[in-house]
DNA sequence: GGCTTAATGTAATAATGTTGCATTTAAAAT
DNA sequence: ATTTTAAATGCAACATTATTACATTAAGCC
C-alpha cells in the first residue's frame, strides 16, 4: 500500500522529522518514473501556497540519497525514488534512450567482477555505480 | 612518444581541423592524471596570452568525447583523456575516493553481464557506463 | 597569397548547486 | 495544553556549470 508510509516510518526511527516538504518530496518521486531535477520537483508540487525553496529541496534530496530512499542518477542528473529493499549491493540502474523510463537493479555478480577487475589496477573497490542505456520494450515498438 | 600527435592525426583524418586550442586542450588533458572540469582546463592552460574562452573549451571537450579521444567521469564531473586503443567495449573507470587518481579499463564479460540483466528486465541494452570508486595502492599506504 | 568554411570569440543567459543566517515548527518535556 | 529546543525550512546572495546566437578569425584548400 502506501510506500511512502514506510518511508516516513523510516525517517522516524532515525531521528529524522517528518515534515510535509519531506512528504511532498517522497510523493512527487514516487509518482515519477523518470528521473527528476530538484527544479523539476519543485514545480511538480502541488500549487497550494508557496512552492518549496529550492534549497529545501536540495537539502531533503542529500538527505534521502544518504539514507538511500533516493538515488542521484548521474547519466541524466536527476532523482529517483530507491525501488529496492534494504537488501545490500550497488544500485544500478538502466534507463531507456527514448522515453528516459528507468528500472532499478543490483547484481552481486556484477559487483564481484568488477572488484577483481579493479583490483588488478592496484584499487580495493568500495562503490560501484553503473548506468547502462538502451530501449525499453515499449520504445522498441514491442518488436525486435 | 607523442600520443598528442596521433590524436591530432586522427582529427585531421576525420575532416576536422587542427588548432591552437585543440592542441592545448589535449595537452592539458594529458598530463592531469584526474578528471578536469572545463573551467579548470581554463585554469591550467600556459598564461601566454589571453586564456581560452570556456565556451570554445565545451566545444572542444564535445568533440573529443563524440570521438572517444575523451570521456565525461560522470561521478566527478569532469574530463579525462581516452587511453584506451580504439578497440570496441564500453570505456569504464575506477577514482580513488581519496586522491582522485583515475584508471580507465574495459570489460566483454561486464558488458555481457550487464545486457543479460537488463534484457530480463525488458530493456535492449545499448552502451554501458560504470565509474567503480574505492582506494588505490598509495592511498591505502600500502597496506592492507 | 587569397578563398571558403570550420572554428573561435563575445555577450548574454539558463540551469544547477551551495553557504550563512534568520525564522519556523515537529516532537519531546513539562 | 503549553512550553521548550533542536532540527528543519526560508531567504538572499552567490558560485559553478553549461548553452545559444551572432560576429570574427584562421586552417587548410586552391
Amino acid at each position: 500500500m502506501s510506500q511512502i508510509g514506510d518511508s516516513l516510518q523510516f525517517l522516524r526511527s532515525r531521528g529524522y522529522k517528518v515534515t510535509a516538504p519531506r512528504k511532498q518530496v517522497l510523493e512527487v518521486l514516487r509518482r515519477s518514473s523518470k528521473p527528476l531535477s530538484a527544479y523539476q520537483i519543485q514545480k511538480s508540487l502541488p500549487i497550494k501556497g508557496k512552492p518549496l525553496n529550492a534549497v529545501t529541496i536540495y537539502r531533503i534530496l542529500n538527505l534521502f540519497c544518504s539514507l538511500n530512499l533516493a538515488h542521484r542518477v548521474l547519466s541524466s542528473g536527476g532523482f529517483v525514488i530507491c525501488t529496492l529493499s534494504e537488501g545490500e549491493g550497488c544500485h544500478r540502474f538502466v534507463v531507456c534512450r527514448h522515453c528516459g523510463s528507468l528500472q532499478e537493479f543490483a547484481s552481486e555478480t556484477l559487483c564481484q567482477e568488477e572488484s577483481q577487475i579493479t583490483q588488478d589496477l592496484g584499487f580495493q573497490a568500495e562503490y560501484h555505480l553503473s548506468e547502462v542505456s538502451g530501449l525499453c520494450l515499449k520504445c522498441r515498438g514491442g518488436q525486435r
